[in-house]
DNA sequence: TCCGGGAGTTAACCTAGGTTAATGCGAGAT
DNA sequence: ATCTCGCATTAACCTAGGTTAACTCCCGGA
């Protein structure tokens, strides 16, 4: 392990070391992963498809998205620096993914297959760990996303995007931030304009 | 453990076994729960409060709804038997829960304390793993109804809501399924007369 | 038997946000 | 300097669903 394809590795050791996972354990993973650069607009995950990997975003940014039968698309989440990338349920169920996952600039990941992590957790209690707390921070989320899109207003669906991923609208065009929240692209300027005007 | 306590555990043991948990473990959870009877319209957990238990329905009928400050409630899910009913991201944060949760009918649950499940997760490689199980099958749930909400128009939902909790529109109120799918009651009767007209 | 309350229905009206389409505008490529 | 392309804006129109309020139905209790 050199230095260059050490440092995606970092962020992910410090979380391994505290769900307990040390030495041999964590030797284990990092031999049995890699280090992947992915292209601006490359896919991850395409919808309809198994997914056989999850992904670990050391640098860069995605986004995943549902396709609709005609042709558009819903923003449900993004995942930036440090931040898990992954169809959780489809890999953990077999199914197809309902999403795909597009990166949206060039980005490294962490790669590790699933086939890799059903054994750490089958011989580590701390992988077994690792993956409990990793579920637990996308269900959380989740909770709160739903919550949101029930019951707040466009123009503060906004403001908790804005909160929840600072910086990140200066990073993506405005039409996938409405796609986020859940309305059209042409909306959400008139609810920017409404917003500029107090 | 007698006959009449024993039942509620029975679907409980099952799941435990298929997670490995078998002898020593099962027992020590089995001692460290109990078994209570939850009455109709009491609330197991109050918006606003922080959480200490988690539970499962062996018998009964809850459902989770986020009050608003405007007095009005939004339904989010549903837990019947054999299901579990807990404000999860709140018991595991310690953070007070974002939504209450009340039983529409005479109820059975078993109930764990937080103390207690950590102490098995701790101890335990299998009881870890259960855990990570139930979290991922809450978070499924999850990814599934964030789909529905965004891109099914109401009826859809509302016929997605039969299919997930088949019998369950004879058991509640119609104005609790409207909640849950997102519409107000005078707008789910409409539905239905459209929708009985063909 | 009658009364009262909770639930569902229906109708009239209103509004947030979708749709379409035209216009503006900056950034890169030639 | 100009052309083009992708994105944002604005305006005109439309519609799904919210709101309010009457009316109905049913069921349970006195």
């Amino acid at each position: 392990m050199n230095a260059e394809t050490d440092a995606p590795y970092r962020a992910l050791e410090r979380r391994a070391r505290e769900a307990g996972i040390e030495g041999e354990d964590w030797v284990r993973f990092v031999e049995n992963t890699r280090v992947r650069s992915i292209p601006k607009g490359a896919l991850l995950v395409s919808a309809g498809e198994p997914v056989n990997d999850a992904w670990f975003c050391s640098e860069g940014l995605f986004r995943l998205f549902y396709p609709l039968p005609d042709g558009r698309e819903y923003n449900v989440a993004f995942s930036t620096e440090n931040d898990y990338v992954t169809s959780y349920g489809a890999m953990a169920t077999g199914e197809p993914s309902a999403f795909s996952i597009e990166a949206l600039e060039a980005s490294t990941v962490v790669e590790i297959g699933r086939g890799v992590l059903r054994e750490l957790m089958d011989r580590s209690h701390g992988w077994e760990r690792f993956v409990r707390l990793a579920v637990e921070r996308l269900y959380i989320r989740k909770e709160e996303r739903e919550r949101q899109l029930l019951y707040l207003p466009a123009l503060e669906r906004y403001e908790a995007f804005l909160r929840k991923y600072p910086g990140l609208d200066r990073r993506i065009p405005q039409y996938h931030i409405a796609s986020y929240i859940g309305v059209s692209p042409v909306s959400l300027s008139r609810l920017l304009r409404s917003r500029r005007g107090r």
